[in-house]
DNA sequence: TGTACATCAGTGAACGCGCGTTCACTGATGTAC
DNA sequence: TGTACATCAGTGAACGCGCGTTCACTGATGTAC
């Protein structure tokens, strides 16, 4: 169990890059993460980096799971603290602690909300469940909200794609919650993206208190 | 009025500049917008790209600047073919212009609406005016909704926002209307980034029927 | 209408830079007997 | 406890690549007289 000297060095330094890359990626953008700029950074020569990475878009994957393991780790203590049966409050725990995260590192926010990394493409098959995190909760958070009301179907595609969703997660939502739960999933993420990339400067001054408010009428939309 | 063979020429260069470079912003991102490639595309040594555009910045500058313009068009058009006082029409009108246009054009859209070009800055003196068209045009449409209705006034900082907005713009809405178009504004491009962005894929299989549902609870939301 | 000159497109070489990745290597740190 | 060997971190040079931008230049196209 107690690692040795050695794998608490390499463990060390492979956090040291990391989080020297999302200090780059802070700055620079995703694009121009550098495993050479990383090495300078440490202090040590370029190839030397690879002892610990196999190479950049590996680095990029890892940067990309922690992310979605900071975000989930986060949204989901905040949610865990709510009362299962007050519905709201978790509903605006879930939204505030994403933001939260979002505002304090817009840079790991980007790497996984923001356009796709030119040239790179995640491995679905690692990224893609941390990926679902906060999405799961709001989908136990829809499930307890149906819960003792009438399920409300939709016709056409839409219809079709919920019922298979619903056997997939196996939670009893009604077409109609889904939908809205859709949508408040995307306007929530929509407000954050639009206050980091900075679309409100000149008519919002302050975003956090835009920002409550829009989380009120989303919950309205969802009935609690 | 009528231009020279050389005019034409040269607008004709500058035209086919772009079109490669949109060309290449589609198929490699923005971060990859490279002069040199452009060059070799067009068969033409590198160094006389610099006849037709300043600088690399440059260019992407009045990519962006067409993009907003390109997307303003679009959707001005689709929203001015519908009745003054078809209300519903008009945001639907506004809703699936944008869509049908960033599907159309996916890197376009990256470019206005997606993470930020690392280590660019767009100048807001040129781009400020073309990037607001939409916004406008849904300001407008809230005007219409608002008139005969009764204002609801909102308390605290973003009442105060939205106080010197409506100065700003000269239009009468009141506070509640205001924040639920900023929220359908963002849900609507918070949709289309989604989709985009593959945020769906697993869940949605008919993305355009998800847009049109979501389309009309916003609809809703503004009380048309 | 013809000539002299100015404008402009495009060339080709160069500058200085950065990148990811490989490879044979030197030493230091650990491990097995 | 001491020695022989294996493991591993880090070095330094190199490969081949791409980039933005500048500069002096060659010709072709236009314009003024």
């Amino acid at each position: 169990m107690t690692a040795t000297p050695r794998q608490r060095a390499r463990a060390q330094a492979i956090e040291d890059i990391k989080r020297i890359a999302r200090e780059q990626l802070a700055s620079e953008g995703s694009a121009a993460l550098s495993l050479r700029a990383i090495a300078r950074e440490l202090g040590i020569v370029s190839s030397a980096v690879y002892r610990y990475v196999p190479s950049r878009d590996e680095l990029l994957t890892m940067l990309i799971i922690d992310a979605y393991n900071s975000l989930g780790d986060a949204v989901e203590a905040a949610e865990a603290a709510c009362a299962r049966d007050d519905l709201a409050g978790r509903w605006r725990a879930i939204g505030t602690a994403s933001r939260d995260w979002a505002v304090a590192r817009p840079s790991e926010y980007a790497l996984i909300y923001g356009s796709p990394v030119p040239g790179y493409h995640a491995p679905v098959e690692r990224t893609g469940e941390p990926g679902t995190r906060v999405s799961m909760l709001l989908m136990a958070l829809l499930a307890d909200v149906q819960r003792g009301r009438p399920a409300v179907a939709v016709a056409g595609p839409l219809g079709g794609d919920f019922a298979v969703l619903r056997d997939f997660l196996g939670l009893d939502i009604g077409d109609d919650l889904l939908a809205r739960g859709f949508l408040a999933f995307s306007a929530l993420f929509g407000v954050i993206s639009f206050e980091l990339h900075g679309q409100y400067v000149g008519s919002l001054t302050d975003c956090r208190a835009h920002f409550d408010h829009q989380l009120g009428s989303l919950a309205s939309l969802l009935g609690i």
